[in-house]
RNA sequence: GUGAGAUUAGCUCAGUUGGUUAGAGCACUGGUUUGUGGUACCGGGGGUCGCGGGUUCGAGCCCCGUAUCUCACCCCA
């Protein structure tokens, strides 16, 4: 038997229905704050997500599914969204057009990891761009829709909410992290030591126990950002105050890629396990120009849907559309006539086999069917059919042409 | 890439110290005087016990290898 490929896996029955609540939901919001659809393509140029989430990222430094096409082109199966729709945005020029742009998209990524609850291979994000906007209400309007799409959902989390500077405030801090990291070089874990190269904040969200307690009196991104980046900082805590949405400080959050700056933030769940952020996001000022466009500022986040599947509680799914079934061998044709028919406004659901009254309710209720109707020789002499509430019980005669 | 646990029917799982023909519930399918009520009762089909070796008179059970799944590390949504 062949079988999925490790980390691929099928969507259909209940969890098709949840994927698809979830969908409508978020497409919903995402319309009602003014964004726009976008589908972009699942394979793109290697280049792109190196230059864009950057080389020193786990997910270009050995998470992508990447090879040489037929054409002798470096191309890789997108590891997250934004790089491409930032490629599209600057390929349209949409850039050099000016205005602000607001798009959302859905779709499958890849990352070739080792999966675990809630970690596939492939899995599918929701995520919203925005360009053009520079205001922290920007920012701050993010965050909004996330929690909107988690209220509607009926899903509980915690916000995280951290500043990582700008290209002016940024790089002095790191310089100051860097020469605390190494007064301390001799204790800290080999991963640390890489990070110091590779990208040293990252060294604040080392999960090791020794490191943290090093690092405790390290000096904070938030104690060391400039004026605008501090204004903007306390202004979004204080637009979302204002809005009633409940957020912590995390000093040591930050985001695993490299475009990210000033607002970065993640919504965590308790209750799905240790791969635990079902949305993150934060700005991107610079990330258009890192792509060959004019500087626009940028800001996005993108929601895991697989793991917010498992937390998605449906609401209760009601009786719906007609079950027909045939009680005489001369019968059948006619219910397949009169599916026919119906099926043009409703759904219904037909067994081609001659089956007694009983067997014929009980498939209806398998179904879940509202409405029940059983055609035998009766109603090919009348040419009545009895329609049969299964909700209240209550019963209604009528022409087969009035069906 | 590293570690731990698991794998028996479509699904959830029993299966004794290694001992006849591997079980249950649910699901599927058929029936219970064949056109009026869903829950009841009776029957039926369905298994290369993940795969490959080994030990043994004999392996679902013990040993080795391997694949896959799950969880965790790492990292991230």
């Amino acid at each position: 038997m062949i079988k999925s490929l490790r980390g691929m896996n099928d969507i259909l029955n209940e969890d098709y229905k949840r994927f698809t609540y979830f969908i409508n939901i978020a497409t919903n919001v995402a319309q009602r704050y003014g964004f726009h659809f976008i589908e972009i393509p699942l394979l793109e140029e290697t280049a792109l997500f190196k230059r864009s989430v950057g080389e020193s990222s786990d997910i270009v430094g050995k998470e992508m599914y990447q090879f040489i096409d037929k054409g002798k082109n470096d191309v890789c199966l997108r590891p997250e969204g934004t790089a491409g729709v930032v490629r599209a945005f600057v390929q349209k020029k949409l850039d050099k057009a000016g205005g602000i742009h607001r798009f959302f998209y859905h779709g499958s990524m890849f990352r070739y990891e080792r999966p675990q609850k809630g970690r596939l291979r492939q899995f599918h994000q929701f995520g919203v761009e925005s360009f053009g906007v520079d205001s922290v209400y920007e920012d701050a309007t993010m965050i909004m829709m996330v929690s909107d799409i988690l209220k509607e959902l009926g899903i509980g989390y915690k916000l995280q909410l951290n500043s990582l500077g700008d290209n002016n405030c940024m790089p002095t801090y790191r310089n100051k992290l860097v020469k605390f990291v190494k007064e301390c070089e001799d204790d800290i874990c080999d991963d640390c030591i890489k990070r110091l190269d590779t990208n040293p904040i990252r060294v604040l969200d080392c999960k090791n126990d020794k490191c943290q307690t090093l690092y405790a009196t390290a000096p904070k991104l938030i104690n060391n950002l400039c004026s605008s980046c501090e204004n903007d900082f306390s202004k979004l805590k204080n637009i979302l105050d204002n809005n009633e949405i409940k957020y912590e400080i995390d000093t040591n959050l930050v985001r695993g890629l490299d475009y990210y700056s000033k607002t970065a933030f993640e919504f965590i769940s308790d209750n799905i396990g240790s791969q635990n952020a079902i949305a993150g996001g934060g700005r991107y000022d610079r990330l258009v120009e890192y792509l060959d466009g004019r500087p626009t500022p940028a800001i996005g986040f993108a929601i895991g849907i697989q793991r917010l599947m498992e937390l998605i509680v449906m609401p209760e799914t009601s009786r719906d559309g007609y079950y027909i079934g045939a009680m005489d061998e001369e019968a059948i044709d006619l219910v397949v006539s009169l599916a026919h028919k119906k099926r043009k406004t409703d759904k219904v659901v037909i067994d081609y086999k001659v089956k007694n009254f009983k067997n014929h309710i009980k498939n209806a209720d398998k179904v879940n069917a509202k409405y029940f109707c059983i055609i035998g020789t009766n109603e090919i002499q009348s040419g009545n059919i009895i329609i049969k509430n299964l909700d209240n019980k209550i019963e209604k005669t009528i022409k087969q042409e009035e069906f």
